[in-house]
DNA sequence: TCTGGGGTCCTGACCCTG
DNA sequence: TCTGCAGGGTCAGGACCC
């Protein structure tokens, strides 16, 4: 067949989106080959825990990641169970994301084990998108041993939707090869996504998928039938307008190497409830110290403190306070967070608790605040030359060496690790009092 | 048969200001 | 001075993603 070349088509973008097989399983294999072809799952082992990733002999048996761990236990005893190690998988990911680079440098990473990649000027130098898609898979195999899908359109939405076509599939007889590599040309974009099913896309969840089915919108060709006013009035402006947009194969989100950070923040469930605000309060210390250390270390200072509190019957709460001036300080973030926990009643009892910080400004900015303070408004203030001191203390002696007093013997400064207890809290995580 | 952790984005209510 | 309105900021919650 003759593909008619238009004069726009140099405007026509390639976007790869390459999404890692089973990556946490993947790497774990990588140590383990003797789990190789077996059941196998990465996650929290405790009451709490949940399920990262499992590799498709694990999926045959319905095991898929969010899943608690008790539930892939019952479904699969037989699997492999791994605690994650997520120092390991981002660097393995770093690896991963070089050989992305070498075919270009726009690699936008979506999370440790997928990326976009705009290639539409790679394509003199690299060949074709299949081409690239194909390069980038030996490379990934060769170098990294590890094995990933390609998907390949003139969009960001549709080369994702593409990969997921690409995929290997869990069977009980094992899994069955996918195709590797899936390009869907331009021309071709209506033809390829409007069979696929509505929660195909990206943005429908389990809510917005009960407002299309009153709809009868079952799948993508469905819901490009409806009115954009339709939409809208079921899902708002934004999320109307962004769905019916995607579902007439529109998407011109370019691919953006270096996204600023919009919050940074710690939460943690608590293997066992807590039902007295002094806990609780020393809990909220040991986060705000955490989440201070992080935004010192990205350089980052921030005015809005959120907290979230989870209860035993599992409604979920948060509270915010916007401060005058950034902060990045332990003391500052407790300063604010400790009077947004206090009127709570946490007697039901809490599961989790989390502390964040959003509206972000480079740490420069917060030199404002030792200006505020001499007129006696800052929340920061002095406490930020004594926190830069622990952070020198903290990166030559370990994060435990040092930390708020009032964490002293009771249980310890440090919060969860990621790939410690990432996917929840360990059994023997009992906490003090 | 219970539901992690780290995020982003959107919406609606409310308040303040011009 | 009062009222209506628009716009912006804040706050809380929901939905979604990996």
């Amino acid at each position: 067949m003759v593909r008619v070349r238009s004069c726009h088509t140099e405007a026509v973008r390639t976007i790869l989106h390459v999404d890692m097989d089973a990556f946490y399983v993947s790497v774990e294999l990588l140590r383990r080959p003797e789990l190789r072809g077996r059941p196998v799952v990465v996650g929290g082992d405790g009451a709490r825990g949940v399920v990262a990733a499992a590799s498709y002999e694990a999926r045959a048996y319905g095991v898929h990641s969010a899943m608690p761990s008790l539930r892939a236990r019952r479904l699969c005893p037989q699997a492999t169970f791994l605690p994650g190690d997520h120092a390991r998988y981002a660097e393995v990911s770093g690896r991963v994301m070089d050989v992305f680079r070498a075919y270009t440098p726009l690699v936008e990473p979506l999370s440790l084990d997928e990326a976009f990649l705009d290639v539409t000027g790679a394509r003199r130098l690299h060949g074709t998108g299949r081409q690239i898609g194909d390069a980038v898979r030996t490379r990934v195999r060769t170098e990294a041993g590890l094995s990933c899908s390609v998907g390949v359109a003139p969009s960001k939405f549709l080369a994702k939707l593409a990969s997921e076509a690409a995929k290997p599939r869990p069977s009980p007889a094992g899994p069955e090869p996918g195709l590797g590599v899936k390009v869907v040309e331009p021309g071709d974009e209506l033809a390829f996504l409007h069979p696929l099913p509505v929660q195909a896309l990206w943005g429908v969840g389990p809510s917005t998928l009960a407002k299309l089915g009153r709809f009868g919108a079952r799948t993508i060709g469905d819901l490009a039938a409806l009115s954009e006013e339709a939409l809208v009035g079921a899902l708002g402006r934004a999320g109307g307008r962004h769905l019916w947009a995607l579902a007439h194969a529109t998407d011109d989100r370019p691919v953006v190497p270096e996204r600023a950070h919009r919050s940074i923040g710690h939460e943690e469930t608590f293997a066992r409830d807590h039902h007295g605000s002094d806990t609780l309060g020393r809990e909220l210390v040991r986060l705000a110290d955490a989440v201070a250390g992080r935004l010192r270390a990205a350089g980052l200072a921030g005015r809005t403190v959120t907290i979230k509190v989870r209860f035993r019957d599992f409604v979920t709460i948060t509270r915010s306070s916007t401060l005058a001036v950034p902060v990045d300080t332990g003391p500052a973030l407790v300063r604010a967070a400790r009077p947004l926990l206090d009127p709570i009643d946490v007697s039901p009892g809490v599961r989790l608790l989390g502390v964040s910080v959003s509206g972000l400004a480079d740490g420069a900015n917060r030199q404002l605040s030792l200006d505020a303070e001499s007129l006696g408004t800052s929340a920061d203030g002095s406490w930020h030359d004594a926190s830069r001191a622990i952070d020198r203390v903290r990166r030559r002696f370990g994060a435990d060496a040092i930390g708020p007093a009032v964490l002293a013997d009771r249980g310890g400064i440090r919060v969860k690790r990621r790939g410690q207890a990432q996917w929840g809290p360990t059994d023997e995580q009992e906490p003090p009092g």
